[in-house]
DNA sequence: ATAGACTCTGTAGTTAGTACAGGTACAAGA
DNA sequence: TCTTGTACCTGTACTAACTACAGAGTCTAT
């Protein structure tokens, strides 16, 4: 009934179309130690085993919510470890929370000032342009 | 009265800190043709105009409003030319806009999830950590 | 004259990948 | 069995936007 076909060992190319992963980027992980090193055949090709492609997922899961690789590094050292709490898990996340918080608002402040001094623009022909001299000034 | 310090012409060193700028990112801004190459000492130290000063804030400034190196390129290029329209910056400054919503968009979805999922959180001792099993999904 | 600050050049490191080149391995069809 | 076309292997170079350094030359103030 189940469907194996995400549970068996897999290569590469396998792994990275299961999981939306760009092939080189998978090889990129190992190679900066967020991918532990898998098994391998006798001729040198990869084989992913079930728990490489949960950390993979794990991986692209946290860098789609923004999470730097050093902190995605973090988060796996605890986990690979077991002596983590959930309490040091939750003080990434909030550490994480908090620059984020920051980009935003930073971004805002851009979008605040180039909405403003764009308004101002006449959108005329002539090279007179109140955008170059809010830039300018 | 008028002070007339900010109006001389200067060296690397004086230009970086009349304008904030870091010493290297100058050198950079010339070696990618964003500044353009200033006159030099007979042995050899650049010497920057007003102009370049000018141009060096103008760079500054947009980088300051997230536009990027290539952004900037295209505005000056416009600029120094000076066949431009007020048209063709105002094009420029909202598509720079558009890509800021969507950053900001981006930042504010993963915001949201991490909110939800920190909220989750016990804070226990205990390895049993929502977080975990969240990034683990 | 000389010490210390400044400047010059080229190069390497940063983040998080992506894209090759040149060479094996494997799987399917004739 | 042979061949052909993928898939995989390795190392290296490229991206953006700087920043930092080493080693050499220059300028300035005492």
């Amino acid at each position: 009934m189940t469907d194996q076909s995400n549970q068996k060992p897999l290569k590469r190319g396998a792994l990275a179309n299961l999981t939306g992963c760009n092939l080189e980027t998978i090889r990129y992980y190992e190679k900066i130690k967020l991918m532990l090193p898998p098994d391998r055949t006798t001729s040198g090709h990869r084989i992913y085993s079930i728990s490489d492609q949960s950390r993979l997922r794990f991986i692209l899961r946290c860098r789609e919510l923004g999470f730097s690789i050093e902190e995605i590094r973090s988060l796996l050292s605890l986990v690979d470890t077991g002596n983590y709490s959930c309490n040091e898990i939750n003080t990434l996340t909030r550490l994480h929370l908090t620059s984020i918080s920051k980009k935003i608002n930073d971004l805002k402040k851009m979008q605040q000032t180039l909405q403003t001094i764009s308004q101002e623009c006449s959108n005329g022909d002539t090279p007179d342009c109140p955008i170059i001299d809010a830039l300018s000034a």
